[in-house]
DNA sequence: CTGAAAGCGCTAACAG
DNA sequence: CTGTTAGCGCTTTCAG
């Protein structure tokens, strides 16, 4: 028999036996249905939906030697930024047939590992990648091997890296300026570990615009993680010292912790904003129905997403790669109950 | 030449021929490194080290006719309660050496469809599927086909398709009957649309509170989306009416429409819980730092995505299947501000 | 312990 | 327009 089917799997074999025409005619059907004609076209879809055939993807990934799905690597889930990101990335790739393979890093160096491992293994075609850790180097190596690579939400040091972000200096310039204008002069920066690009950049705008006015001063609390719980923590250790050393205003580096702060303060009795002002950052959908509404610095959200894939797609072609890989977004403060006295 | 080293690719081969071994020994050193000489495998390393060599799964997945990834699909990656979901998924997936795959549908029948239909196609070991949509005809097909699934979220009715839920019908009891007695006279569901499985157990669940205490009426307000937008268009349809026409205990269908409305209603001046108590649904994590802190019956998060998981794993595994494919969690209310009068 | 070789399912180039 | 066929990279028998 040249052709044999095989009982129980459906493959391109079985489709082309039952619709009695040639493996390569279902292939080109699959491919290229303008090359089929109608009569042989409806007798292979007929077979195909009466068979439930489903393409194998390792075969046809193996032969054509690339996927048609992106990567987004986060890491966090359960942190509406990235959530909001997500959206964007997804109608860009929808825009360009791309599929998006969301995977979550939980902020963990080896889980960050393996999943780039997988995606190589799995030949994406690009990834998006959002970390607080270092990872260009990583980000190069695997560009070497051909895979493109965005990096989300944190400028690229090196001019071969793409990178997507926003002016995180400037942002923590607005944030703290902002409190100074609202009358705070003990200023509290809550974020960390210092390390992180992200914070270490948000601190030093904030730190500017401290060095402009006299008598103003800055606080640094560092903290371990950014998440609702931590702000809980910090906010108990404040509201525990005496009131006089409490700060009078406080730059959370993420919302997160922002959101976390606010509940903690005012269900210990410390109003917010009068006794103590809080900006946040991020502006996450929360932010805004937080029991005190919080001002926030505000990136932007699906346009970041949509710039990200759109930039990913830039390099990859096989065009002149365009004008600027590092496209850098200018935040936005956006104000609210929190800050406003 | 028997094995060619083609410049710019790596394959295993390539790594063959650098440790001057061959191509079977490479193989087997992945996959069986205790049956490979301390020797070779030294060498077989260095060589992987140097050429930067990443395994195609392509090739590998065809050969072998299974991958070890599973997909989890999500209506809406945005709403944290999937996301805190996908934390506990994660964690079971990580103990049985699986990634995972995070896929967002948004809500969207056709995107879930391609998404279903891509999944087949990479061949993953099983699926977790979240969806407001009819689907388990869908699931069975996909079943028949070899690849097994946990439903999210919502009970199966047929008893071959496994699920993970909660019990929605009491939930929407607890809501309903907690209003009652904080004293609420007119309660209103907010929820929609009623085809979707989810929110016509909570209504039911509720009507069945309201028939045991004659003189509460319940109105429903029908919304299309559950998103915090429409809370505040409900919200504010509610605050133009006559306030004696207002209900004066609303049970939203879940915490983002809740957010949504007290943000509203708080901003518009209407008192909660004084004039209008309200229950949310899903206990999100944002759920107890509203404007105003929200009663919200609360599922299991994490241990909700564990137990989809760990039910995948046991449903595709070999061995007896489970006692029982359909895991029911009870629902508890969490109560807070939003209804303590 | 090691190597040679078959073949997983599919696509595209080529011949008819 | 249709059929035949050669691999894509890998794993795994099976011999040695």
């Amino acid at each position: 028999m040249s052709t044999p089917t095989r009982p129980g799997k459906v493959g391109i074999r079985e489709v082309a036996v039952a619709a009695g025409v040639s493996q390569g005619s279902v292939s080109h059907y699959l491919n290229h249905p303008d090359r089929v004609s109608a009569d042989k076209a409806r007798r292979i879809q007929d077979a195909i939906d009466q068979l439930g055939f489903v393409r194998n993807n390792a075969g046809r990934q193996l032969r054509l030697g690339q996927s048609s799905t992106i990567a987004y690597l986060v890491p966090d889930v359960s942190n509406p930024f990235f959530a909001s990101l997500a959206e964007g990335v997804e109608v860009a790739a929808a825009r360009a047939g791309l599929a998006v393979f969301i995977a979550n890093s939980n902020r963990d160096r080896a889980r960050e590992d393996s999943y780039l491992e997988l995606f190589q293994e799995h030949g994406v075609r690009g990834m998006l990648v959002a970390s607080p850790n270092p990872i260009e180097d990583r980000l190069a190596a695997i560009r070497a091997r051909g895979i493109p690579s965005v990096l989300v939400g944190q400028r690229a040091s090196t001019p071969e890296q793409p990178s997507v972000s926003i002016d995180d200096v400037s942002g923590g310039y607005l944030a703290a300026r902002h409190l100074i204008e609202a009358g705070c002069r003990r200023l509290a920066f809550v974020g960390g570990p210092l390390r992180i690009r992200q914070v270490a950049d948000r601190l030093q705008g904030a730190s500017a615009a401290i060095r402009e006015e006299p008598g103003v001063t800055l606080e640094i609390i560092d903290v371990s993680s950014r998440i609702i719980a931590e702000g809980h923590e910090v906010a108990e250790a404040i509201v525990d010292r005496d009131p006089a050393a409490r700060p009078d205003g406080v730059f959370a580096v993420n919302d997160l912790l922002a959101i976390g702060m606010v509940q903690t303060l005012v269900a210990r009795g410390v109003r917010v904003p009068d006794e103590l002002a809080l900006v946040g950052y991020d502006d996450i959908e929360y932010a805004g129905s937080s029991i005190v509404p919080l001002t926030s610095v505000r990136p932007p959200h699906e346009e970041f997403g949509e710039a990200a894939l759109d930039l990913l797609l830039a390099v990859s072609s096989d065009t002149e790669p365009p004008e600027s890989t590092q496209l850098v977004f200018p935040p936005e403060l956006v104000v609210r109950a929190s800050t406003r006295r």
